[in-house]
RNA sequence: GGCGCGGUAGUUCAGUUGGUUAGAACGCCGGCCUGUCACGCCGGAGGUCGUGGGUUCAAGUCCCAUCCGCGUCGCCA
């Protein structure tokens, strides 16, 4: 008796007829077609094959068993009587001289239908996720996700980098997301934090003397999920260069991204080194967002000066700012464009105004009667032409009308399909952020971003700043973002490696050396020995994968994602616990398994 | 936490101004069928309409509360 499979359920083909086979599977159907005669449909990870039955002894059995129960079946290759072209397998059969059942599927009604399953409703997949990756559309975005995995790291090795890992459990600091916490046994109320990232360990790496780290690291935040953002846990390919710039950075992913995309993405067409590089205040004032799609060519046009006398609602004369989004050719409806005011209301907080000209060159619909007085100045000054659609963003704050602006322009994208060239992966560089801002509460300077960043200028931009010389909002940090097709793929920067200059950051938003030492103790203390200039930068693989297979949500490239409220519904995560458990760990006693 | 949408058969959904016994498709069960491949044909079972109140002669439908899910904003160095 042969012990294992021969055979996997994809590959047999017309050259097998003929050879004795044993394939196992799971019984993904079984077509009943007369009285003795069925064709049973044997699925494993690599296709499905069909067996015939054709005696009564085999149709009992395999009546007797629900599908998707697993079975062995050992027979004989031989050549259809119809042929099915639609499948790779199709030109073959196996006559089974024996099916032995290995395991039994107790129950004749799934939660839902295998191959439909990314029809039923989500939790119910959640809570059913292994029966949901039996089905191949759904498995095959994890595959991929393998696939890319495997590719990163060997090009990334390929560029001398080593991976090396760092620790889970490891120590709280004051980074922005809130941490998730782990109660330290041996030490009562001490706690271990997971990392929000591996920054601090790979610039201690750097400072080590490693010279190029990546890791393809799990980072772990306790912030609200949404559609591209997982709660809870994420993974990131973290690297980081010593003795490096900005440019040795682009240099390495213009490197290793776009032929992993090409190859592996839905679309097989990336852009080519060197990415745009656009500084942000560009890309707010062009795009409307620091994430633009660049495969959307419409702009922003700044028309305060034109419009801000129109007395457009919320934004009073001369102390607003007004974006124009010009579309030439627009065919949408009026209720297209409904629909559109009302999504970029939802996204962006604020409404869009608009107003065409018709084939005469006559304004009409929306805001006609405002734009009404200033007409001629208005159709020069955005060059327009009869049958155009004019999109406008208007609000007292210039960052809101930028938001609305930028949502604006991304929807009009979506109805305009003319405007987005949409096979292909458009890669962009993000440059020069803000090293400060003005806190939204606290009203006062701070780190716009992180405060490890390098500022643009170093030292001595800091002290212009500190003794008033120039603004502090206009120092610009060596910070950068890698964003393709209006996806944020990455944060990274330049590291600001000299504790003089760090302190000299530090104080310009009121906190000082003791400040340093206390949030970044082991960096601080780290770079008083020697420490080399580095960068780096860490890509969400989730966001990577999510972008080459073109799926919806992140969880749909996630093997067992959590839901949005962050539980894992098919482990019962997070779950109360025994009193001994907690006792054990000296945390007070609330609610606890045993209740 | 705010806002929006949703919750009806195992699954996906329909359900009229409140009005007879709440329907369809797929799945499931039984029968027929010897070349199916989304097999086909005939028959059948299957429902606390998320939960709790309320209005009404009458509630899946209207009102209030609440729970759950998704989207979105806040948040995410």
């Amino acid at each position: 008796m042969m012990q294992s499979r021969t055979h996997t359920c994809g590959e047999l083909r017309m050259e097998h007829v003929g050879m004795k086979v044993k394939l196992v599977g799971w019984m993904e159907n079984v077509r009943e077609v007369g009285q003795n005669f069925a064709f049973v449909i044997l699925r494993d990870f690599y296709g499905t094959t069909q067996v015939v039955i054709e005696d009564s002894e085999l149709m009992a059995l395999v009546k007797s068993l629900n599908k998707e129960s697993t079975i062995s079946v050992e027979g004989t290759v031989r050549e259809r009587d119809s042929k099915n072209p639609k499948i790779p397998t199709g030109d073959i059969e196996v006559s089974p001289e024996k099916i032995e059942v290995l395991g039994r599927c107790r129950y004749n009604e799934l939660p839902f239908q295998i191959n439909r399953s990314r029809e039923a409703d989500e939790s119910l997949r959640l809570k059913y996720r292994y029966l949901d990756l039996r089905n191949p559309d759904v498995k095959k975005n994890i595959v991929l996700r393998c696939q890319v995995v495997a590719a990163l790291r060997a090009a990334m090795i390929e560029e001398g980098f080593l991976e090396i890992t760092t620790p889970i459990l490891t120590a709280s600091s004051p980074e922005g997301a809130r941490d998730y916490l782990v109660p330290s046994r041996k030490h009562p109320g001490h706690f271990y934090a997971l990392p929000q990232a591996p920054q601090q360990f790979k610039q201690l790496l750097m400072t080590s003397g490693f010279d190029r780290y990546f890791q393809i690291a799990p980072c772990f935040r306790d912030e609200d999920a949404r559609g591209d953002r997982s709660p809870g846990e994420f993974y990131q390919l973290d690297m980081e260069m010593a003795f490096a710039d900005q440019e040795d950075v682009f240099a390495v992913l213009e490197k290793v991204l776009p032929p992993i995309f090409a190859k592996y993405g839905t679309y097989n067409v990336a852009s080519s080194a060197p990415f745009r590089r656009i500084p942000y205040l560009e890309s707010m004032e062009t795009y409307g967002t620091d994430k633009p799609d660049l495969r959307n060519d419409l702009v922003l046009q700044n028309v305060s000066e034109v419009l801000w006398k129109c007395g457009l609602p919320g934004c009073p004369e001369e102390t607003g700012t007004v974006y124009a989004i010009v579309v030439p050719d627009f065919a949408g409806t009026r209720k297209q464009i409904d629909k559109l005011c009302a999504d970029v209301e939802v996204q962006s907080g604020k409404k869009p105004y608009w107003f065409r000209l018709d084939e005469k060159g006559e304004l009409v619909g929306g805001i006609t009667k405002l734009v009404a007085p200033v007409k001629d100045e208005v159709v020069q000054a955005l060059n327009l032409q009869p049958g155009c659609f004019v999109g406008i963003a208007a609000n007292t704050s210039k960052g809101q009308a930028q938001k609305t602006a930028g949502v604006l322009r991304t929807k009009l994208g979506d109805l305009c399909p003319s405007h987005v060239d949409k096979e292909r992966y458009e890669f962009c560089w993000i440059v020069d952020f803000p090293m400060y801002e003005i806190g939204e509460e606290s009203g006062e300077l701070e780190f716009c971003h992180n405060p490890f960043s390098m500022p643009n200028g170093g030292l001595e931009v800091l002290q212009k700043a500190a003794a008033g010389e120039i603004d502090p909002l206009s120092i610009t940090a060596f910070q950068y973002d890698l964003v393709c097709n209006g996806v944020e793929l990455s944060s990274g920067a330049v590291r600001n490696h000299d504790p003089e200059i760090m302190i000299e950051a530090f104080q310009l938003v009121r906190l000082g050396e003791e400040d340093v030492k206390a949030k970044f103790p082991a960096m601080y203390n780290a770079f008083c020995y020697g420490a080399p200039p580095h960068a780096g930068i860490a890509p969400g693989v989730d966001r990577m994968v999510m972008l080459l297979c073109g799926a919806e949500t992140i969880r749909e490239v996630i093997p067992f994602p959590m839901n949005k409220n962050a539980q894992d519904v098919m482990m019962g995560a997070p779950g109360l616990v025994l009193p001994q458990q907690l006792q054990e760990l000296n945390i007070a006693v609330t609610k606890t398994e045993e209740e």
